[in-house]
DNA sequence: GGCAATCTTGACAGAGTCGCTAAGGATTGT
DNA sequence: ACAATCCTTAGCGACTCTGTCAAGATTGCC
């Protein structure tokens, strides 16, 4: 229903494996996100069995993306981990207890609109847009820390 | 943390007193919108708390807006029954382990500002804005009705 | 004043979810 | 063979959600 930290965390981590550019293990991403070993792999089970990502066994194996990171939204894996993102749930198609007044519900409206945005947004941002914000969150602090230095000399 | 019944119910009770123009009771409301009694007034006690409303006792007594309906924006009624809405933890300044990658952690900055979007929208809608879009709702449905009509005649 | 309508408060409870731990088994690369 | 890694199942404590139940206090009205 909520987004929860178990999509979190999995965003986290498949942005961490996009970073790594190769197969990484759960003990890695354990280490490098501060993640729970045990849990981290029940969320990649998950991940694994809705296709997101490929396992590869043995020594030196780890998972990897199975798709390219540009076609993977938040929202997919949001919605693997955490289930859909509801706001309510009168306006659902799968309700079944249709309400009489569905047509005229200004509170149903507004519920419905707003979990559009949301979802929108979601479904818009890839793992790769992700990864191209942190560089530019990590180009910017570096310029800042090169005024500093300015300053300091 | 997210938004459920609770605040939902709150919201479309206070709207039913906004269209009701005078003091209605948790009984009648609990009739009119179909929320369980107890429930109901479980909610106006934290309401009337937070003083959004004023209770009038005795017969004919009920509850009314303590401030007009263009006041009160929806967010400030989720923020009294549901607590506020957070989709991460890790951005917020209470949150006393503070993380070293905080200015370099791309999903940090995602989920911040996706909770930006929504409490903008939550802030911006106020209950006099709901009645607005419910009477521009009831008004379409009439429309269509009287097409119907005429296609029937 | 008496009565009924209404608000007020607090305890509690069943169901479900969240976040995580535990334990072990299966598969693969070297 | 062996170690690294994935894979599966089970359970569990804390919490929240969504209410219910039971009284008590206050007020309006006749």
């Amino acid at each position: 229903m909520a987004i929860s930290t178990r999509g979190r965390y999995g965003v986290r981590a498949l942005l961490a494996i996009v970073k790594a550019n190769g197969p990484l293990s759960t003990a890695h991403i354990s280490k490098l996100e501060d993640i729970s070993l045990p849990y981290l792999e029940q969320i990649f089970n998950k991940l694994k069995r809705a296709g997101i990502v490929r396992a590869k066994r043995g020594a030196q194996g780890g998972y990897l993306l199975s798709r390219s990171a540009d076609t993977i939204s938040v929202g997919e894996i949001i919605g693997i981990l955490d289930g859909p993102v509801k706001f309510s749930q009168c306006h659902h198609p799968d309700h079944e207890e249709e309400c009489e007044k569905r047509d005229i519900c200004a509170s149903r409206r507004f519920w419905s609109d707003l979990e559009n945005d949301v979802n929108s947004k979601l479904h818009k941002t890839s793992l790769q847009d992700l990864k191209n914000i942190e560089t530019g969150l990590i180009e910017k602090v570096q310029a800042h820390d090169g005024e500093t230095n300015l300053l300091r000399s």
